[in-house]
DNA sequence: CTCGATTTTGAGAGTTACTTTCATTTCATG
DNA sequence: CATGAAATGAAAGTAACTCTCAAAATCGAG
């Protein structure tokens, strides 16, 4: 769900105490993100190369490397995903399935936005902006889109892996891709929590009536 | 719609004559992508570099990027975009517009398996295996589906660039993609337009009662 | 056919993302 | 503190892609 969170950037209390190598750790994974986003801020991305995100965030162009990937990742890595099934788990079983993803959905884009909501628009300007991350980004939809497979077929007792979960799924997580599209090209300015309710609405029930 | 067909890969008999550079020109485009399947078949996808590919076409690698803006889009390029709108123009208007988008589905993959069935399933393995051609193929989803935006917009005179139609577009490319990875995956067992039936049936109406 | 304009091609050098290897440093633990 | 494991940095390498410019092929008109 990269497409519509912001990256979940600390651990804020999690287990006691994860050492001193695992908090430098996220500090360095941190700094490099953060670097990355200033300088995208200031010069674009493609005029962004990784020898200056590794200068700004004090580190090796291979530690860079060691981190993420690709480029793209420093942008978009995601965390959330584990903590969107989480949720639509816990989601009572008798409540209808299009309902709870409504109200996960919802929640999952509130939180992101409520997290860091330049970081959130940043992300969605530069999906839209530069081929490469949208791409990137595309990709991580497959995964996110097994991830639902999963917990369609945990709450309905389907085969994860036939055919008609997996196109429900993806055709999902597609429509709310292009729900951040929409809202990135359009400036942010209309509410996302609405969008994301009338993309359900489409997706749940075919196109409206009349569009005036 | 690469992700279900092959390219075009002739001009059958268009126009009278297009001069000896354009059919040169087509040669060249050919004689390369030839190369590149073969290529790939006996070694590999990321084993193929461009300059083996330049070398069996016999042009230079520059000529190379000339035609082809990536490596993915030598395999990857589509042709079949504009066809596929035409036969969506040429439906009778009182057609139920979910019948026309299903009869003109399956007619492009009879298209596409009949002219080479083999290509038709080298990119779909490709499309699974090689995480930069899939990644491609989804670039090119979005291009489908602004079309697709466009062709509803004229059947049901809404506006192409509202949410509404353009996440119903989406769902629709994306669910149709995934139909082909479920192709592919499963080794082409099964019949493609029956898959794509069923596709288009979780489409309509969502998830079906039971799946034993 | 020939000449000049236009287009296509090739050669080569350059940029940059990404990989790999290996020695060095840094931390955890007994 | 000593020993082992993990993190880091330096450096060299690969391959995709870009750019430039000169040579060659094609076309159109006289």
């Amino acid at each position: 769900m990269t497409f519509m969170t912001a990256a979940r950037t600390s651990t804020p209390a999690d287990r006691p105490r994860p050492g001193l190598r695992e908090r430098k750790k996220i500090k360095t994974r941190e700094a490099i993100r953060t670097a990355t986003y200033e300088l995208i801020e200031e010069q674009g991305y493609d005029a962004t190369t990784i020898d200056q995100i590794a200068e700004r965030a004090e580190v090796s162009p291979s530690t860079v490397f060691r981190y993420f990937p690709t480029k793209e990742d420093i942008v978009l890595t995601d965390e959330y995903d584990p903590l969107i099934m989480e949720e639509l788990r816990a989601r009572p079983a008798e409540e209808p399935w299009t309902e709870s993803v409504r109200y996960v959905m919802r929640r999952a884009v509130q939180l992101g936005v409520d997290e860091d909501a330049t970081v959130s628009r940043l992300r969605t300007r530069l999906m839209v902006e530069v081929p490469a991350v949208r791409s990137r980004m595309m990709e991580s939809m497959s995964v996110t889109g097994r991830m639902l497979c999963q917990a369609v077929a945990e709450r309905t007792g389907r085969d994860p892996d036939s055919l008609e979960v997996r196109v429900y799924a993806m055709s999902l997580i597609g429509g709310l891709m292009e729900t951040s599209l929409y809202w990135a090209e359009n400036g942010h300015r209309e509410d996302l929590a609405d969008l994301i309710d009338r993309t359900l609405d489409v997706l749940e029930h075919g196109l409206p009536r009349e569009n005036p």
